[in-house]
This record gives structure tokens, C-alpha cells and sequence, in this order.
RNA sequence: GGCUCGGUAGUUCAGUUGGUUAGAACGCCAGCCUGUCACGCUGGAGGUCGUGGGUUCGAGCCCCAUUCGAGUCGCCA
């Protein structure tokens, strides 16, 4: 602490052994409570509380809470202690209180209680919500985490470069923001959804290793785990590098952090892989929360012949879990809960040890029911709860329950943070409307097994080196080891129909630059954010960012987005057309 | 774009079958109080019930529309 004339020391730092110093303090007011002849004031700023006793009422005319002071004294020790308070051993007797800045006496809303206040008002009033001491800390830890994150990969010899904010077109599949420009008009820069090309093309350049701490942005509908518009990844790429030297990095870069800033008890490196194949048959999803012990089995072939209808010709997927607790409600609220997302209902059955009940108990045969209890090894007082739908539907539904059930029983273990890399996603997908060939991911991974693969393989069964890496059912890196070769690229844009033109216009940059000498390279991008929430046990995103949009994209605190007026729009050459 | 939930005092909320002057807690203001730390006690002020229409003798409550906010599906690596 600098002293000058507004403080000697800050609010956080005077101890026992400082009683008799003359001091000076400046900070917020806290609270101030008066007992008659003496008054308690706490006195706060960014590094702690301290308590002021103020022998004179006239030292404090005109304050309120909240009010900005400097306050002058000696530093005294308390009759009473309060051990909650890191200096409830002393307080400061006033000589002197200063106003600094003046504050109106009724706030929107009170600083202690700022965390239960109405998401909309905290954010309007977000430099007030930041003063409370809870949410103050997160753009500390947020700080930290920055600085820690920077350390290692410059310790490991990554190069920090910050890529063009002002992009075109990158081709991640969500819309652009789009930014027009007076020195080309009728021409538009978009925001970069992530650094995706920049990056490769600064491994054609040699520096082998880069990182950033990048802003992204996706002209996309929010989530409580997903923001509007800007987030932040911590982008990496590594050229001469396989798959596992990524895995090697991020795991030392990731264990790193979360034995650093939390106390969760977090699975150890190596991460456990999954084919993406196996993801989807064991928990119908390529991000599985593992904590959660639910698996889910396909019974399809179980039910080929049933004379149940909701059943015939449908992909049928099951989860067998322990509830002998649960009431009808329980199944009902389920059912509900997968027609919401637009599934037909759940049905249940229940198992004793011998026989079924529940909603469609009468459907099922002797046959099936000893299949069923062979297939998922049931056991008394386990109920089984299936969903049919179309393969696609059957899956996502599926995913869906299996979270349910598992909050719902209560399965997930709050303190666990369990990592897995799901890796081998497919490289080609059959595209739902139009029945063609596409790319699953990204076209810039490389095929397993390159081109080879590409002219002898049935398409739909090559799969990419493309890499998540999923935690507690959250996606916390996505990556892959990169097409640098000019002809595989264009063989692999030529098996889902587009001509060599195609690539040579449309990444123009990245297809010449491979043509004078690239090397392998491979990376990936964490979403700093998400972790960040995740790492302070927060269910909402916006909690860990300064001045968050809402969900609308919207920021009430600056009014933004706002109308320009005509006269800019005329010089940028743009006219906006009028709503019906 | 769809679905669900919500908007009542500065804040967080309650408000019964549609029925007298719309309540509580915290905050604010005033007074009392010399060891509080969520201080305590007494009193007071504070409301266009999101907005607009409708039904009704009568609407915070019912109906329609609209707006704002949240969750979620679509979307988004």
C-alpha cells in the first residue's frame, strides 16, 4: 500500500500489533450503527473491512452508507473482538472523517445483499453488485486465473499473439457480427468467431508454439452456461505435434488449475478417452457427465416384435435406476419432462425380482421381460425408463433423461470433478435435410488415415482427429490435429460435393499458405469462462464476467445495442429497412 | 421462432372464491440508546399492482393483446 494522502494503510491490513499507530484510511462506508454516545462504522475497500469508532456524532453529519470518506485515527484495540473479521482485533478511533464522495442514501439495492437481488437490476446497477465483497472477488479470481494461465504456456515456450479483431467470415457455423466500415463501403468485417485460421496460418509461419487468450464472437441465443455474443477462449496450436502432445498440454494446463483454484475433488492426468462411438452408446451424448453412474442400453432389438405401438419400428433406449421411493408422481413428472422436448413420454416400468409394473407392464411378454432383465442385469427394486423416438430423437432424449434421472435421485456428486476426452468423432455425417454428405465438425481436422482413408473408406465410417474435452457434462476444450495437406483437403471437400474452386475461394488464405510449406500442427481452444464459472461453483456465466449482456444480448447499464443516427448510417452507405 | 415461469413499496416477497383503506421483512427518515458487528427499541414516510384494452356493480386477482426479464428447445463446437 502506497501511502499518500489518502491512506496509510488499506482496510484489510491493520492487526493488534499496530494499536497506538496514527493512520489514514480511505473507502466505502459499510454499515454505521449507532448506540447513543458512540457509533460503529465499517469502513471497506478492495483489500477488507475495518472497523471506525466514531466518539463524536458530528464527525459523521451528513453520511449515509455507501458514502466515499477518508478517515484519520489511531488505531485502538477493541474492548469486544469480533473473530469473523480478519481485523476484528482493532478498530480505528475517528479524529478526522473526510467526505470524498457523496452517495444518495436510498441504493436500488443493498451491497450485502447484492447476490439476491434481481439478475436484471444487479446488472444494471452491475458497479454497485461488483462492491459487494462475494461478487467482487470473481474478477479477482478472474485476474488470477489470467495471470496463471499466461505463466504456463509461456513457461512452456507458447508465444502470445493477438489476432485481428476486425476479421472476415471464419467458418464455425454460427452467425457473425458484422461491422461496416466507411473506408469500403457496401464491404463488412466480421468479429472473429474464433481465432481458427489466424492461428494456422501462424504455424505456416514457423513459431511452432501460440497462444491467446481470445475473444470470440458468436451472433448466437444465450444460455445460463452460454453468453450472447463475446466470450473468451484460451486458444492454443502446436505445430510438429500429435494428438497426445496436445492431450499432454492441456491436462498439465488443466490439472494445473484446478488443483490451484479449487478444492473439488478432481480426476487425475491422463484424462480417461472415449471413442465418440462409445459416448453415444453408453451415455447418448459426446459430453457425458460421469459422475453420474447411469448408463443407458439400446432395447431395440428386445422389443422387435412388440405389440406395443408407441414402441413398433422405433429406436428404443433404457436406464435402469434404483427409486423404489418414488411414487407415481415421480414417473409422471418425468414423462412431462421428455414431452417438453418434444419426446412422446417415458415409459416406465417397475421390478420387484420376479414381475413388472408400471405404464406399459401389460405390453410386455415373458419373453421380453426375461431379455430385459438379462440385458441391463436388473435387480429387485429398479425401474427401468425407456424412450422411443427415430434413432436421432431416441438419443438426444435419451441424454436428456439420463441428467434427469441423475439429478433427480440425487446420483451426482457435487465435489467430484471428473475429465474425459472424448475423442474419434466421425469426419462425415449424413445431413438430416438434405441427405447428402457433410462434415460432422469442422473440415479443417484431418481424416484418420488421411488420404487413404478418403478414397477406400466408406465415408460415413472415417473418423477425424478431432478431440473434446467434456467435464461434469460441460465442454471445456475443443480441438484437433489440423488438414495442412493441400490434396487431401480438396479430396475431402470433394467427397461431400465441392470443387477444388470452392476451397480455393472460400479459405483462400490458409489453402496458398499450405502451398509453400506447412507443417503438421494440431490444438485446441478451452472456453475460459465456462471454466471459470465452473472453478467458483456458479451456475451462471454471467456471474464471472464484468458487465455481461443479458440474455437478449442487451447491456441496461449502457443501453446497448442503441440506434445510430441517419447521418452515420449515410456515410457508412447503409439504409435500414423499415419493419411491417 | 416454440414452450414454461415471472413483473405488486427503494429491495426481497405475500396477497385466500373477484369485495372495506393492498400487507410483511429489510432499507429510508425522525427520536431514544456508551461496545455494536444482521446492534436494539419507538414512531413515520413510501404503491399508476409492467403497459393497453375487455368482462363485472366492483379487478393486484378473470379474459385478450402487448412489453420487459429468466429458464429451456431450436440454434450455438
Amino acid at each position: 500500500m502506497k501511502t499518500n494522502i489518502y491512506h496509510t494503510h488499506s482496510c484489510g491490513e491493520l492487526r493488534i500489533s499496530d494499536v497506538g499507530k496514527d493512520v489514514v484510511l480511505s473507502g466505502w462506508i459499510g454499515s454505521i450503527r449507532k448506540l447513543g454516545g458512540i457509533i460503529f462504522c465499517t469502513l471497506r475497500d478492495n483489500y477488507g473491512i475495518t472497523q471506525v469508532l466514531v466518539n463524536d456524532e458530528h464527525l459523521i453529519d451528513g453520511l449515509c452508507k455507501e458514502s466515499v470518506v477518508r478517515v484519520s485515527g489511531i488505531v485502538a484495540e477493541r474492548s469486544s473482538k469480533n473473530k469473523n473479521m480478519e481485523t476484528g482485533d482493532i478498530e480505528v478511533v475517528a479524529k478526522e472523517i473526510t467526505l470524498l464522495g457523496k452517495c444518495n442514501p436510498v441504493l436500488p439495492f443493498e451491497i450485502n445483499d447484492a447476490p439476491n437481488t434481481k439478475e436484471e437490476l444487479r446488472f444494471k446497477y452491475r458497479y454497485l453488485d461488483l462492491r459487494n465483497p462475494e461478487t467482487h472477488k470473481v474478477l479477482k479470481v478472474r485476474s488470477d486465473l489470467l495471470n496463471y494461465v499466461r505463466n504456463k504456456f509461456h513457461a512452456n515456450e507458447f508465444v502470445e499473439v493477438q489476432t485481428p479483431i476486425l476479421a472476415s467470415s471464419s467458418p464455425e457455423g454460427a452467425r457473425d457480427f458484422i461491422v461496416p466500415t466507411y473506408f469500403n463501403k457496401g464491404e463488412f468485417y466480421a468479429l472473429p468467431q474464433a481465432p481458427q485460421q489466424f492461428k494456422q496460418l501462424l504455424m505456416v509461419s514457423g513459431y511452432e508454439k501460440y497462444f491467446q487468450i481470445a475473444p470470440c464472437f458468436r451472433n448466437e441465443a444465450a444460455r445460463a452456461d452460454r453468453t450472447p455474443g463475446e466470450f473468451y477462449q484460451i486458444d492454443f496450436e502446436m505445430s510438429f505435434a500429435t494428438q497426445e502432445d496436445v492431450f499432454e498440454v492441456c491436462e498439465d494446463v488443466v490439472s494445473g488449475i484446478y488443483e490451484n483454484f479449487t478444492k473439488f475433488d478432481v480426476s487425475k492426468a491422463p484424462f480417461v478417452r472415449i471413442p465418440y462411438k462409445e459416448a453415444i452408446e453408453k451415455y447418448c451424448s459426446d459430453k457425458p457427465d460421469l459422475r453420474n453412474p447411469l448408463l443407458v442400453y439400446d432395447v431395440t432389438e428386445i422389443f422387435a416384435n412388440t405389440e406395443f405401438n408407441a414402441f413398433k419400428g422405433k429406436t428404443i433406449k433404457a436406464i435402469k435406476a434404483k427409486c423404489e421411493d418414488k411414487g407415481r408422481r415421480f414417473y409422471d413428472d418425468l414423462s412431462k419432462y421428455i414431452v417438453s422436448l418434444e419426446g412422446k413420454g417415458v415409459a416406465w416400468l417397475k421390478f420387484d425380482g420376479n414381475e413388472f409394473t408400471g405404464s406399459i407392464a401389460k405390453f410386455v411378454t415373458d419373453e421380453e421381460r426375461k431379455a430385459l432383465i438379462k440385458k441391463l442385469n436388473l435387480q429387485a427394486g429398479e425401474s427401468i425408463f425407456m424412450v422411443a423416438d427415430t434413432k436421432t430423437m431416441a438419443i438426444k432424449l435419451a441424454s436428456f433423461l439420463r441428467n434427469k434421472l441423475g439429478e433427480e435421485l440425487d446420483l451426482i456428486d457435487k465435489n467430484k470433478v471428473i475429465f474425459c476426452w472424448i475423442v474419434d468423432f466421425p469426419f462425415y455425417e449424413i445431413n438430416e435435410e438434405t441427405g447428402k454428405l457433410d462434415f460432422s465438425h469442422n473440415p479443417f481436422s484431418m481424416p484418420q488415415g488421411g488420404m487413404d482413408a478418403l478414397l477406400n473408406k466408406n465415408p460415413l465410417d472415417i473418423v477425424a482427429f478431432q478431440y473434446d474435452l467434456v467435464c461434469n457434462g460441460y465442454e471445456m476444450l475443443s480441438g484437433g490435429v489440423r488438414n495442412h495437406d493441400q490434396d487431401v483437403m480438396v479430396k475431402a471437400f470433394d467427397l461431400v460435393g465441392y470443387d477444388k474452386s470452392v476451397v480455393e475461394n472460400k479459405f483462400s488464405a490458409l489453402f496458398n499458405a499450405f502451398s509453400y510449406g506447412a507443417p503438421p500442427h494440431a490444438g485446441g481452444a478451452i472456453g475460459f469462462d465456462r471454466m471459470l464459472m465452473q472453478i467458483m461453483g456458479y451456475d451462471l456465466i454471467r456471474e464471472v464476467i464484468a458487465f455481461p449482456l443479458n440474455k437478449n444480448g442487451r447491456d441496461n447499464l449502457m443501453n446497448t445495442p442503441n440506434k445510430i443516427d441517419d447521418e452515420v448510417l449515410r456515410d457508412l452507405g447503409l439504409q435500414l429497412i423499415k419493419k411491417d
